[in-house]
DNA sequence: CGACCGGAAATTGCATACAATATTATTGTC
DNA sequence: GACAATAATATTGTATGCAATTTCCGGTCG
């Protein structure tokens, strides 16, 4: 009987890529910083050989640019980008809909309901951390569930950019209402449980335009 | 008035990226390959570092594989990957139609017309390679024409993917009726004149489900 | 004749060295 | 003191070197 899985080594370059992409996502690095080999090279304590396959990969990702011989830079997001962002994710979270929907089981929904639950207390808590990591989990535990490797990767790429995003706005609107976001992971629950495609849809792109317009916004605010 | 754009100073790793891609896409590479480093330095004339840089970035696209320390080899697609990516093409190609459908001018449909009716010809004078590369100007005009560059970025990943599973479907069926293609996108077309998104998003669903079957049972035939 | 062991060859993963380019600082002139 | 020319610095882009791991092949022993 199986009981180990297979381990695996983990390259420089992927621990590299991690760091880097957390540190973004997490807002540790900022918009627009500059960010060189030389200096990754230093705090992680490897080669630049491993730092540079992973900016290369970062910048695929879109969560860094390039300019030539002088360095990557966080991307900065503008308006276009944040509609494009905001409107590619409401397409793939649509499609999870329609993946996940005639297979959801009645342990699914207590999963998704126990989520919101837990998302509610942290923002009770003010425990904003877990208040974002919750959120996510929310939305890919419906995307995740689908065995779809293209989806997936498509759409972690994406909520890896919108993370940056959210950071932003939190900078930018202090005393946003969290709760917005739980009433909205309750109306899509409600969705699936009525087995009503149509309502998940429309739930995610209300969700999705609200969120892009804030994010717009945020940009607006801070001037980028 | 400016009359000239920017001249962009293209890496060795994008240049390599390029061919390979190519070289797999045209079927040149063929898949389970054993890609190596010194092959690829010994024919295109660089270093290992832009070609390690440009594996890299191929294999998160999905068309390489990495063995740990035994090197490259061109992806192999089973029947679920097969699955994956044409239903996510589908769901890619629908929402490029919901972004277009509103905005579709006269030109476009025009231009359309005109793809298709170069592929008939095409087919009538048996130039295949000719056949490929207008399907696929077919389906990268609706797409492109979005301005939206995650959609762009998502599709072209896929079609890579796609094109290299084409290439497996010719081998396997050599006597395949091309103009299939040609009355789907006139299907597709036709969707689009009347303003008729749900017409399109079936026609989509229908053609990939077609195609992504003829594709599995390529692989049978292959027995991958 | 087959299984097994060992070493050579192949191959990547990471580190470092060198070259090219862009930015910044400095110096000299007016 | 402002500005231009130039030298110095910072930084990437590319090439090469070295170590670790895996595969392959030949020889030896049962």
């Amino acid at each position: 009987m199986k009981f180990l899985s297979q381990i695996q080594p983990v390259s420089l370059r992927e621990q590299v890529v991690e760091q880097v992409r957390t540190a973004i996502i997490e807002g540790r690095l900022r918009p627009n910083d500059h960010i060189t080999e030389a200096n990754l090279t230093e705090q992680l304590g490897v080669s630049r050989t491993p730092v540079r396959e992973a900016l290369i990969l970062l910048e695929r990702e879109g969560l860094v640019v390039f300019a030539p011989n002088r360095g990557a830079f966080v991307r900065v997001f503008d308006e276009a980008d944040v509609e494009d962002i905001f409107s590619m994710r409401t397409a793939l979270e649509n499609f999870a809909a329609e993946l996940l929907l005639p297979h959801v089981t009645a342990d699914d929904l207590a999963q998704l309901d126990s989520i919101i639950n837990q998302q509610e207390d942290a923002i009770r808590r003010k425990d904003f951390n877990n208040v974002r990591s919750l959120d996510m989990a929310f939305h890919r535990y419906l995307v995740h569930n689908n065995n779809n490797q293209l989806l997936t990767r498509n759409w972690e790429e994406i909520v890896a950019q919108i993370a940056a995003l959210l950071y932003m706005r939190a900078d930018a609107m202090p005393d946003y209402d969290e709760m917005l976001a739980v009433r909205d992971h309750r109306a899509i629950l409600d969705g699936y449980r009525a087995h009503n495609l149509t309502a998940v849809h429309e739930a995610n792109r209300r969700i999705n335009n609200r969120v892009a317009g804030e994010c717009k916004r945020a940009l607006a605010i801070n001037n980028y």
